[in-house]
DNA sequence: TCGATACGTCAACCAGGTTGTCGTAACATG
DNA sequence: CATGTTACGACAACCTGGTTGACGTATCGA
């Protein structure tokens, strides 16, 4: 085995940065400003049906204060709509805006295009058996993207 | 291509995770608790010659007050000496202890047991394609793992 | 009906960075 | 040499993106 497990996970590291420092320079210039990861997982849990504040911080793992700020911000710049529940007086209704779906759908676009990039590069089979090999180890998409904290001690709470 | 972009990255990101999270436990598990990557990086670079304040700065990626702070945690915990330059009187030097040395061997142990732990599930040569496809793609280890702000607009300053 | 539970929010705090300022040491140059 | 320029290291203040704890209120269930 040529290469050390540490660079391994630095590869790994590299590749996401890679993808997501490009697609968030995409979007920018698509018009879609000062979005981060966290706010495509809210808005895409909202969209399946995730449309409360203490549904959001389960869903995505984060506090229900963090979620609060969180949707404050996607609401300011037009991405989601908020409403009161008829039904239950607690709760505020989360929805997406027209906004909202068409960033997803630009996000969308974007990272195919940019995974498309890549296969031009080495091959479309190569940047499968990347995927493969991961999902094969049972790698889950984490919805805890926990920002801060990487590393420190304790990585789920 | 049957995987989206977006699944791709995330899968990138959560290999890495899986493979920082498990490493960090190991790590505290032996004895050395409380290890960020950035240490790791930190006590890298110093043992190849950054061995002041400024040119870890420079070498890391960060501001120099935040190599003071990491560096400061290093000290408190016995992985680096500081001392005095006889021929310069600005600076400080640093330099790994003998525990700052069995750290980052400790480390690499680990990082490759959890790679072979991998190349076991899915078979070497698909551990061996991923890191090879991400080399071919020049990805680079990111020497500037800075923890906030990874989506944040400007990736690189 | 009334206690238990869940929701949403606020204020306070925390970690890990950055920026700006400053004193001081070294260097270059006229 | 004398001195302006540059580099180093440290401090304080601040920023961001999260957490925790307390609280008021609404709902539910026995």
């Amino acid at each position: 085995m040529t290469r050390s497990g540490a660079d391994l996970a630095l590869l790994l590291l590299g590749g996401f940065r890679a993808l997501a420092d490009a697609g968030s320079a995409e979007l920018a210039d698509r018009g879609y400003d000062k979005i981060r990861p966290i706010h495509d997982f809210a808005l895409r849990s909202i969209l399946a049906g995730a449309d409360t504040t203490a549904e959001l911080a389960r869903e995505l793992g984060i506090s229900k204060q963090a979620v609060i700020k969180t949707v404050g911000f996607l609401e300011a710049e037009g991405y989601v709509a908020v409403e009161a529940d008829e039904r239950d007086g607690r709760r505020r209704l989360y929805s997406l805006t027209d906004r909202g779906q068409a960033l997803l759908r630009t996000g969308e676009q974007v990272f195919n295009e940019l995974r498309d990039r890549w296969a031009q590069r080495i091959g479309a089979e190569q940047v499968e058996a990347v995927g493969d090999a991961l999902a094969d180890l049972g790698i889950r998409a984490p919805t805890h993207l926990d920002a801060a904290g990487w590393f420190s001690g304790s990585s789920s709470p």
